[in-house]
Order: structure tokens, then C-alpha cells, then sequence
RNA sequence: UCCCCGAUAGCUCAAUCGGCAGAGCGAGCGGCUGUUAACCGCUAGGUUCUAGGUUCGAAUCCUAGUCGGGGAGCCA
């Protein structure tokens, strides 16, 4: 009788014999010994298999076992510095427990449109499976914060009679025959909350049928929303810095070797630390017609440029390489790279054209537009830390953010832009608090006034200064881990045009 | 809603000016006693996305459509 183990506890069996439960990840194998690298779901460990008089009753079957066949494996745990990860399993027993055939993801390059339709057997790639190992720690980080700093868990609803946000943005659904719609914020419902536990959250699936087909779109994300009672401006911001600061710290204790596996440079958010940069949205506009943005740009443009010829000199290097009469494993590995080269090519490509017009936005961009995509991606880039951008113009956001009482043509509001480019991952405001300016709010945006009764006596009886905010988590992850898709920040993605598997 | 790009073997990609449909991986078989995306030999594998058109001849050119990728607007 053996010990049935896991690959992350091997460490603790060192000497021993144990029995590990997994799959064939990669396997090679010659006439006398063969290497199976086994994943048990913990973490992979190279299980070697010597032809001898022990092994010869299952040698010549398992020895070629295929990728992703299921494997009860028996073994001595040794230490070897030839095995990835240090530790092997020098094979005594294998019992095959499901021998696969024709496992479709290869390790070689595939197209993105193969692993998203393959999205159930993608989770198993080393990939992959990082990236949601540590969404898991994300998600348990913002439960344990929230819990740990006296906020209480309240549930929103996701059948919701109402926009919370743009109208065109709404999943419409059929409610007993009345159209109701997916929740696109819990918020309206946490404000109700907070003034019955004074600090309370919500975090859950939200949906929003936006027409966007970019990196950057989900139509079901999930966003965690606190709501702070008795709270001014400042304070929700210095709530969303401290909890931001908290995820990084526990993704970067638990994760470190995750992040530097899936290439992100740990440095950078080492330097995630209090306090963030601050600035008015007026102040940004202004950025942004300066000549720091414009240099910026313009450095920005001669790099990539150079970073173009670079990349033709090297894809035709590597072509002439793969072409020639060179050694097959050479030729090989110069036509992978080339490939590698090419996309990357094209993204170059894509960015130099588009930095003109993101020039002329930046140059052109007047106080009381929204900041869009390419503006944000600026802003960040003239910091070195996450950067809070307040008090945006009323107009361009919503009915319930609260007055500037110091002037009025701005809002009590903030985003949170992460660094590197990666864009808003927060959006939080001070929200309204007097009857009668949210009420002119509502009038004036023509929203369906009954539908805000129950919200609007929130303000009638014992109405407080209160604030919140919203964080994605898709793409707090995509700026951790360093994606370039938040279609591997979730496990099935819901995008415009997919919803398969 | 708009703009750009793409679709060739199970996968990733080639195919020069419009002239015989190719390679690697994967699969199958054989070989190899320490492999690290193993290696070596052999075998099988094609409605070139669909429908029209131009042409002696179309994967290649034209038109329309379908699907996919990227971006704008909007957003977390």
C-alpha cells in the first residue's frame, strides 16, 4: 500500500515510494527509457520509466502513451537536477485509467480561434492554468479585504427593472412576460445597503451589451462594488488605493513564480505601493495637449519604427534560415519564431498606424469630452504608479454622481487608470445625496422617474454623503499578470459573437 | 454602427508574375538507455470558407456572402 500524493508535496516525500493521479502532459520515450511528464492538476513532475524486469509487464504499452491520457503512476520521489522543477518519480508501477487519442492541443503554436473553441481543454495548458490559479487568489484577496475591513456582504440582484448605466448597453430579458434586464452594476442596490451597515460590498457577474469586439470586452465580468456610508470623495478613493495595494502585495506573496512564468515584470508592480498619483480630470486635459504627451507620442513612434525595420530584418533572417538546408530542429525553430515575428509585426504596425490619430485626439482634446481609450493609455504612460483622474464634467457621466459643490460642472468622481497602458480597472464617485439635484438629474437625463422611487427615497430618509466604486476583475488581472486578451482572464469568456463552449 | 486584416491537411504555416497542392508538428508503424518543444526512418492525411465571374488555366484576380482577428465609438 502506497501513498497516494500530489505533485506539490512531493518536496515531503522525498525516498518514498507514492502513487500520483494525473495525466499525460508531454511523454518521450526511447527502446529503454521513457520520460512522462505527469500532470496531476498540482503542478507537473517527470515521471522516468527504465525497461526492466519490474517495468517489462507495462513498459511497451505505456511507454508511448498520448498526450492527456489518464494515469494512476507509482514511483520512488528523487531528487535529480536534470528533472524540470528538481524532484522525479523513477517508475515502479503504471496503471492507465484512460488511454486519449488524438488530444487536439499540441505543443506547438496554435491559432487563437482553435483554443477558444477548445476553451474546456485549453485550462489544461501550463498557461492557462497559471493565469487562473491566480484569478482564484484575486477573487479570495477582494472577499478576505472586504471581510477583514468590516464590510458586509450584500448580494445584488441580476434580474434588475432599470438601467444603472447607458440604456443601449442592456441585456433585455423576458420576465413572466414584463422585459426586465442583466444587472450592469449592483451599485444602485449597495447605496441601499450601506445605510442599513454603513460599509457593505457586492461582487458578482455583471452584464453589458456593449458592441465592442477589442482586448478589452467582456459582455459577463464580474466586478466587486463597495459602498461606504458617511464617506466624502477622499475617502472612497483612499479605500480603493488601500484595497488595490492589498491584492497587489498577496498576488505578488503567492504568485511570484507564476507572474515571471507568464513573462510579467514583477519589478513593475513591486513598485505598486502608496500613494498613487492623483489628478483632476482638468488637469489631465491639459496633459494631454502638452508637449510632454506630444513628445511622448512622437518618441513612442520613432521606437516602433525602429522596432519595425528590426523586425523585417529579422523575419527575412529567419526565413532564409528556414528555407535553407540547415538541420530540421534549426530550421524549425526559426520558422516558430518567424511566425512570432510576424504578429508581432502586425501589432507594430497597427500601433504606428493609429498614433497619428491618437495624436491629433491628445492635441485636440477639449474639456468635456470623456477620456477614450488611447487618451487613458497616455495618461498612464506619464506616471510610473496607478493614477486616480477626479471631478470629471457632469455631463459625460452619471445621473447619480455627486455635485462639485465648489463647481458645479464637474462630478465628485474618479478612475482608477493602471499603469503600463493598462487602462481603467476602477470607476467610483461620491454619489448624490440631496433630493432635489438628483431628482433634476434624473429630469434632466429624461430617465423613467418610477423606476427610481425606491432609490430616491434612499434620499428622503436620513440621506448621507456616501461613495463607492467598482472594480473589474477581468482586467485588474489582465494588468497582474500582464495579458493581452482579458479572454484568458476568465474562464469562459462571453464575448460579442461567442458563447461557446 | 464604422474602419483595417485574414480564411490552404487535425494544428501552425508555405506555395515567386495566374502554370504539377508543400513542410513541420500531431496521428500510425519501426529505431534509439537521460529526454527537456527530444531525435532518426517510413506511412496515411486536401471540396484551398461558400456562391458566382474573368481566363486555355485560379489557392492566387474580380463581385457578393459567411466566419474569425484587430481597432474606433462606449466602457470595468
Amino acid at each position: 500500500m502506497t501513498t497516494i500524493s500530489t505533485i506539490d508535496k512531493l518536496r515531503e516525500h522525498l525516498g518514498d515510494t507514492v502513487t500520483l493521479q494525473g495525466w499525460v502532459h508531454q511523454s518521450r520515450a526511447s527502446g529503454k527509457v521513457a520520460f512522462i511528464l505527469v500532470r496531476d492538476g498540482t503542478g507537473l513532475c517527470q515521471c522516468v520509466m527504465e525497461k526492466s524486469d519490474q517495468t517489462a509487464g507495462f513498459f511497451d504499452e505505456t511507454r508511448r502513451l498520448a498526450q492527456e491520457s489518464a494515469l494512476e503512476v507509482t514511483g520512488v520521489v528523487v531528487a535529480d537536477a536534470r528533472a524540470p522543477g528538481g524532484f522525479e518519480l523513477q517508475v515502479t508501477n503504471v496503471c492507465v485509467v484512460h488511454a486519449a487519442r488524438d488530444y487536439p492541443i499540441t505543443p506547438k503554436p496554435h491559432g487563437i480561434e482553435f483554443l477558444m473553441k477548445l476553451r474546456h481543454l485549453w485550462f489544461r495548458s501550463q498557461r492557462q492554468w497559471h493565469i487562473l490559479r491566480i484569478r482564484a487568489t484575486v477573487v479570495d484577496e477582494i472577499r478576505r479585504y472586504f471581510n477583514d475591513h468590516d464590510y458586509v456582504l450584500i448580494d445584488t440582484p441580476i434580474f434588475a427593472p432599470a438601467a444603472g448605466e447607458g440604456s443601449q448597453t442592456l441585456f433585455k430579458v423576458d420576465y413572466f412576460g414584463e422585459p426586465v434586464y442583466l444587472a450592469q452594476t449592483g451599485q444602485l442596490y449597495v447605496e441601499a445597503a450601506c445605510m442599513a451597515h454603513r460599509k457593505v460590498y457586492c461582487f458578482g457577474p455583471t452584464f453589458r451589451a456593449e458592441k465592442s469586439k477589442t482586448r478589452r470586452h467582456l459582455t459577463e465580468f464580474w466586478m466587486v462594488e463597495p459602498e461606504i456610508a458617511y464617506a466624502s470623495l477622499g475617502d472612497v478613493i483612499d479605500a480603493a488605493e488601500d484595497f488595490v495595494c492589498s491584492v497587489v502585495q498577496r498576488v505578488l506573496r503567492d504568485h511570484r513564480p507564476q507572474l515571471i512564468e507568464l513573462g510579467r515584470n514583477v519589478e513593475e508592480l513591486e513598485r505598486i505601493q502608496k500613494p498613487f498619483h492623483r489628478i483632476t480630470y482638468t488637469r489631465a486635459a491639459e496633459m494631454l495637449r502638452s508637449p510632454q504627451a506630444k513628445a511622448l507620442l512622437e518618441q513612442d513612434l520613432v521606437a516602433k519604427q525602429e522596432r519595425l525595420a528590426e523586425l523585417d530584418r529579422r523575419i527575412e533572417k529567419l526565413e532564409a534560415v528556414a528555407k535553407g538546408d540547415g538541420k530540421q530542429w534549426d530550421k524549425d525553430v526559426a520558422a516558430a519564431e518567424a511566425i512570432e515575428a510576424r504578429e508581432e509585426r502586425a501589432e507594430v504596425q497597427e500601433q504606428i498606424r493609429n498614433i497619428p490619430h491618437h495624436l491629433e485626439l491628445a492635441a485636440g482634446f477639449e474639456w468635456g469630452s470623456d477620456l477614450g481609450g488611447s487618451d487613458e493609455t497616455i495618461i498612464s504612460r506619464l506616471h510610473d504608479k496607478p493614477v486616480f483622474v477626479t471631478h470629471y464634467p457632469k455631463h459625460a457621466k452619471a445621473f447619480y454622481m455627486r455635485e462639485d459643490r465648489a463647481d458645479e460642472r464637474v462630478v465628485e468622481n474618479f478612475d482608477l487608470l493602471a499603469p503600463q497602458g493598462f487602462g481603467e480597472i476602477i470607476g467610483g464617485s461620491a454619489r448624490e445625496e440631496e433630493l432635489g439635484r438628483l431628482l433634476a438629474r434624473i429630469r434632466h437625463d429624461h430617465l423613467p422617474e418610477d423606476d427610481y422611487e425606491w432609490y430616491l427615497d434612499l434620499r428622503r430618509y436620513g440621506s448621507v454623503p456616501h461613495g463607492g466604486f467598482g472594480l473589474g476583475v477581468e482586467r485588474t488581472l489582465c494588468w497582474l499578470c500582464g495579458l493581452k486578451h482579458i479572454r484568458e482572464a476568465i474562464p469562459f469568456a462571453r464575448m460579442m459573437g461567442k458563447i461557446y463552449p
